[in-house]
DNA sequence: TTAACTTATTAATATTATTCATTGAATACT
DNA sequence: AGTATTCAATGAATAATATTAATAAGTTAA
């Protein structure tokens, strides 16, 4: 069996010229290399090694052993820097869960400045779950889960990363555009746009409408942001959405928002992480991202 | 540092799904496994595995070493092999040196044979050296010395492996061709063709000529056995020959041979070979293989 | 719950690697 | 030629490492 110091040796004695000196420079005794050589030339039957005199010269199996060492070694070394970088927790993948729909604008916010620090990181985000993201983020499908809804449940932690109020989005046109606010009843008579998930899971059913035992004259959901807001700007129907994504739109596009009763709706985004992870630099390095750009 | 050891297991865990599988085929313990793993661990500050329950399962790091191994390892494993094969002496390579013009088609008939019988050993021939053939033998420019001319010295030992007559060759209209035999002053009116070596390395000039003060009307060299043959088939000259290189001609071409002098002219051919090689099977099989052919 | 199975731990032991001190041999120097 | 140097080999002693046995502690499945 060829061990990578066998590999080492022959190199070394190659690079160096010498036995003692090839000791030298592995921080051995020349006796120690003496006894590995003879060891490695015993176990294998070969000669690799013809020494005359006080010269020493490679034999053909010798030589071709130099050519698997110059081409294994410094994979192997490599493979070191590698690990050495995992461990430093510079290196690695974070694959992102969004179960927030208009979280991916804010998202990007959060990369942008994260690549540039950890450029050896990779990212990748996914949007869908068969069974939901807290069963992709404990099955290891995903490492960071970004929610509006945490479920609290040992092996997770959530951190909240974002704090905003929900708001109603109406066309400049609309008339609820001249309220301050908005009550449940206002919207029995409009159409609602909301992302495709259960009724549930939306902040303006179980925070707003549904105390009042009110709904809306109908219900669309639409996948794209844009198209929800551009139908919005059209006076074709509402929309609640963060209103942190409103102002973003509210420059180029006819829309205004109006506040959810008179309190608000807020919301948080939260970032879960397993246990496990809690010690890994760059996911706290994440984490941290995102709860400065809120602040 | 990583050690082939390391990516072994981490390959085994990963066929065998467990440690305790693993720890197996590779025919350890359980706690054998448990304590490298724990030990790579600790020195490369990573975490390779996360272990949940009796479940194993790879970390990024782990997976990166993971694709290293299944690298890494087959390649060593061939190198096992091929050191394997140099140890039974199946494979190697011979540098063959000639230092004998006319050997050439004679080597031909020992290499046919031998190849089959060591398809792993590569062959070459070289045919010009900078120092004579003894010093590019002792210098390892070549492994094997084909000579007529041994230089008896420590280090080198030299078979004999063909015995033959030296013969003049004639053209078979010329006058000599009638006789059995020539005598030195029947070429003073000769135009004598050899290969291109120093004067003092033809045998018809130290074994024939000289003794007897005779020397031809002109001499020429030539390199090609071919073109040397066919010169003297249509008269242009005489050159002096081994009678078995005369005979694979006669065939064909308007020559004819004839015995130098009343006792002829012997040589022989030596197979060179350093001390040190002497114990390499191939090489003493190539050596085996010279002498048979020759009775 | 038990039975079966898997990994972790500790202390003892076996194996292997390394060094120290020395020798013999080859080379360089005067 | 003789001496000093340099280099590799050796054997015994020691240090370092790997491996095991025995057992614990945890998980899974019936």
């Amino acid at each position: 069996m060829i061990e990578r110091s066998h590999l080492s040796i022959l190199r070394e004695i190659e690079r160096n010229g010498s036995l003692t000196a090839a000791a030298d420079s592995l921080h051995l005794t020349q006796s120690a290399l003496t006894h590995s050589i003879k060891k490695l030339e015993q176990r294998t039957g070969t000669t690799l090694w013809s020494k005359e005199g006080r010269a020493i010269r490679l034999t053909q199996a010798g030589s071709y052993l130099l050519t698997v060492a110059n081409r294994l070694l410094p994979q192997l070394e490599y493979a070191d820097q590698v690990i050495e970088r995992f461990a430093k927790g510079e290196k690695g993948a974070i694959r992102i869960g969004m179960e927030c729909h208009p979280c991916y604008q804010w998202l990007l916010k959060v990369v942008t400045p994260f690549i540039e620090r950890y450029p050896e990181v990779d990212l990748d985000v996914k949007q869908q779950f068969q069974f939901g993201g807290m069963k992709a983020l404990l099955n290891y499908d995903i490492d960071v889960l970004v929610t509006p809804d945490p479920i609290h449940q040992s092996g997770v932690t959530f951190t909240p990363v974002l704090n905003y109020q929900q708001v109603l989005v109406v066309s400049k046109q609309h008339a609820l555009a001249k309220k301050t606010q908005v009550e449940p009843k206002d919207l029995v008579d409009e159409v609602l746009y909301s992302y495709p998930v259960e009724i549930d899971r939306l902040d303006i059913y179980s925070q707003f409408l549904n105390p009042a035992h009110c709904k809306p004259k109908k219900h669309k959901s639409i996948e794209a942001t844009d198209i929800m807001i551009q139908l919005v700007a059209a006076g074709r129907g509402v929309a609640a959405l963060p209103h942190w994504l409103v102002n973003e739109y509210a420059e180029t596009m006819a829309i205004k928002s109006v506040r959810l009763g008179k309190a608000g709706v807020s919301k948080s985004i939260y970032l879960g992480l397993r246990d496990d992870d809690q010690s890994i630099d760059y996911l706290q390095a994440f984490i941290k991202q995102a709860e400065q750009l809120s602040q």
